[in-house]
DNA sequence: AATAGAAACAACCGCTGTTGT
DNA sequence: GACAACAGCGGTTGTTTCTAT
C-alpha cells in the first residue's frame, strides 16, 4: 500500500512515513510493553524505529493500545458521541474519554462521514445517507438482540449445568447448597446497589465539571453492564486474536 | 460486469499548552 | 523569565473498500 500511496519513503529528517508494517507495530509494542509509553522521541530511538515520536505515538495511542475496542461504533456509543457533540462541540478527545476503547481520532472520524454532511444540507444524497445508516442500525441492533439471547440461554444452561453437579455431589459436600441458591437466584438488585454505590462516591468527592464527566462514564458502565456484554466479550477475543499476531 | 461516488479509516500536519533546563 | 523539547489536540488528506446505478 505505502508505495501505492507515495508513502512509506523516508521524510526530510530521515524519518519513514506513511502506512506502519506489521514489525514495525511488533517492535514498537514490545517496547511500550517492556518500558512503558512516555518520551516519544527517546521510544522511537530506542525500540529501532525509523519513525518520529509524534507519528509513534499516534500509532500506539489510535491503534495498538490493547485496551482499544475497534470494531463498528454501536447505536448507543452514536446516542453518546451526538449528545457529547452537542454539549462540547468538536472536543473530540474529551468526548472519547466517555467511550472507553474509542480513540478520538476515530469518533472524529465517525462523526464526518456520518454527521457532518447531514447537518449542513438537507439534499437527497443525505437522505440516503440517513436512510442508509438506519438501515445499518436496525442490523446492529438486530445482531445485538440475538447476541443477548444466546447470551441469556447460555446462562440458564450454565446455571443448569452447575446445579447438576451440585446434585451429584451433593452427599459429598452438603454445604454447597447455599452455592446453589446464588447460583439460581442471584442476590437481588445487585445492580441497583452498584447505582447507588456510584452516586454516592461520586457526590461526596468530585467537583461540578470532574461530576459530570464522572457521570457519563458510569452511564456507560451502567449500560455495559445490561447490553453490551457480549459485545465487550466479542471485543475481548477481537483483541485477543489481534494481539496475537504481535505476540 | 463496470464504474462512479460515498464511506471508512489510517496517518500526517500545524498549532497550542505543558514541562524541563 | 526565556527557550527548547515534548505531548496532545483538531483539522485535513490520501487510499481502500463498499454500494448504488
Amino acid at each position: 500500500m505505502s508505495e501505492q500511496m507515495g508513502w512509506g519513503a523516508v521524510g526530510g529528517e530521515g524519518w519513514r512515513k506513511g502506512p506502519w508494517t506489521a514489525e514495525e507495530d511488533r517492535l514498537l509494542i514490545e517496547y511500550v510493553k517492556l518500558h512503558g509509553e512516555g518520551r516519544w522521541n527517546n521510544v522511537a530511538r530506542l525500540a529501532g524505529l525509523k519513525r518520529n515520536g509524534k507519528s509513534c505515538r499516534l500509532r500506539w495511542v489510535n491503534y495498538l493500545r490493547p485496551d482499544l475496542k475497534r470494531g463498528q461504533i454501536t447505536p448507543h456509543e452514536e446516542r453518546i458521541i451526538l449528545e457529547l457533540h452537542a454539549r462540547w462541540g468538536n472536543r473530540w478527545s474529551t468526548i472519547a474519554r466517555s467511550l472507553p476503547g474509542r480513540t478520538d481520532n476515530e469518533i472524529k472520524n465517525y462523526w464526518r462521514t456520518h454527521f457532518k454532511k447531514t447537518c449542513k444540507s438537507n439534499s437527497d444524497s443525505s437522505e440516503k445517507t440517513r436512510a442508509r445508516l438506519l438501515r445499518r442500525q436496525q442490523f446492529q441492533l438486530q445482531q445485538q438482540q440475538q447476541q443477548q439471547r444466546k447470551y441469556e440461554q447460555d446462562q440458564i444452561e450454565m446455571k443448569k449445568i452447575i446445579s447438576s453437579l451440585l446434585d451429584e455431589n451433593e452427599n459429598e459436600m452438603p454445604n454447597f447448597s447455599h452455592l446453589r441458591q446464588e447460583i439460581v437466584y442471584p442476590a437481588a438488585s445487585d445492580e441497583q446497589g452498584l447505582l447507588c454505590s456510584m452516586i454516592n462516591n461520586h457526590s461526596t468527592t468530585t467537583t461540578a465539571s470532574e461530576e459530570e464527566e464522572t457521570v457519563w462514564d458510569d452511564l456507560w458502565n451502567l449500560d455495559d453492564l445490561h447490553g453490551n456484554y457480549i459485545a465487550g466479550k466479542a471485543n475481548y477475543h477481537h483483541h485477543n486474536l489481534a494481539s496475537s499476531t504481535f505476540y
